[in-house]
DNA sequence: TAAACTAATTATAAAGATTATAATATAAGA
DNA sequence: TCTTATATTATAATCTTTATAATTAGTTTA
């Protein structure tokens, strides 16, 4: 199944006209396999011991392009850098204040927020995000962590 | 009234044992006037008329301190540097894709999302993020700009 | 299959945003 | 006013991301 997805998303590459590098190919593998919305960080350490000679610059040009083909959502956070999500099923993130987790959760599109939208702003609207916050049960236990 | 906001704004502070500052009171009444949710550099440079020995570690400090307190939220964005919004009425935000323009998008809380996120993965949620994404009417006037 | 063309990768370096550090200055309470 | 803990400043360091130029390698075409 997730052989599927990863053939299906191969094949939107091609599409595109863009090239199949084994690089590119295992930064889309590792995203499509990961529940985890890595960093870039996180894929070029996980890639290293297949790449050794990989530059960091690598994993970012095709994280751009990627996303641009509209593969790959990238998701800023404040804390540190951009977390990179396999854009599937619609869905939204449940993150957690202390611990940094991310929890994917489903709920049925808010379809009626983007029509409205547009309606007030005239804008031309393409997707929209939203992620909850909060402290997830384990670190309920625990007494509150300064950040 | 905005007069009123700062007001209120400087009495949490000080029932939460900060110190009010000539810079910190700069910081918070500009953020507290602002209408473009700026960013710490947009901060710095307008404060920077009235407090030429400033560091820009200042801002970043009191940022932090505003946010821990409440009064401010941090935006996070994939193309750059953070925003800060004073956090007062509930609201949303929608961003052009080409030109970054941000609107103010009032919409009834989604309080349902929250809650069912609380009973579904057993989080204790203190808040959710949500934005719109699309073009601008100017930028739709306009050929798509490569980003 | 080989040559050619174009795009991708690498190995830097640079830029930009944010944080850390240590010394100095200052707000607020005694 | 004095004291003390906190905030600010100036600077450097860190971290993430992007830019550049040279090299390498997919893909197309003959």
């Amino acid at each position: 199944m997730s052989e599927t997805r990863l053939s299906q998303a191969i094949h939107t590459l091609k599409e595109s006209g863009v090239r199949i590098t084994p690089q590119r190919h295992a930064v889309l593998e590792y995203l499509v396999n990961s529940m985890t919305h890595p960093t870039a960080d996180e894929i070029y350490k996980a890639l290293e011991g297949k790449f050794p000679n990989m530059s960091v610059a690598t994993v970012y040009n095709n994280l751009r392009v990627l996303r641009e083909i509209g593969l790959v959502r990238e998701l800023p956070y404040g804390d540190s850098s951009s977390r990179f999500d396999c854009n599937t099923t619609e869905h939204y993130h449940i993150i957690c204040n202390s611990c940094g987790k991310i929890v994917d959760f489903h709920y049925p599109t808010l379809d009626e927020v983007e029509s409205l939208a547009e309606q007030v702003t005239g804008f031309d609207i393409s997707h929209h995000r939203m992620e909850i916050y909060g402290r997830c049960e384990n670190c309920q236990d625990v007494p509150a962590a300064k950040h």
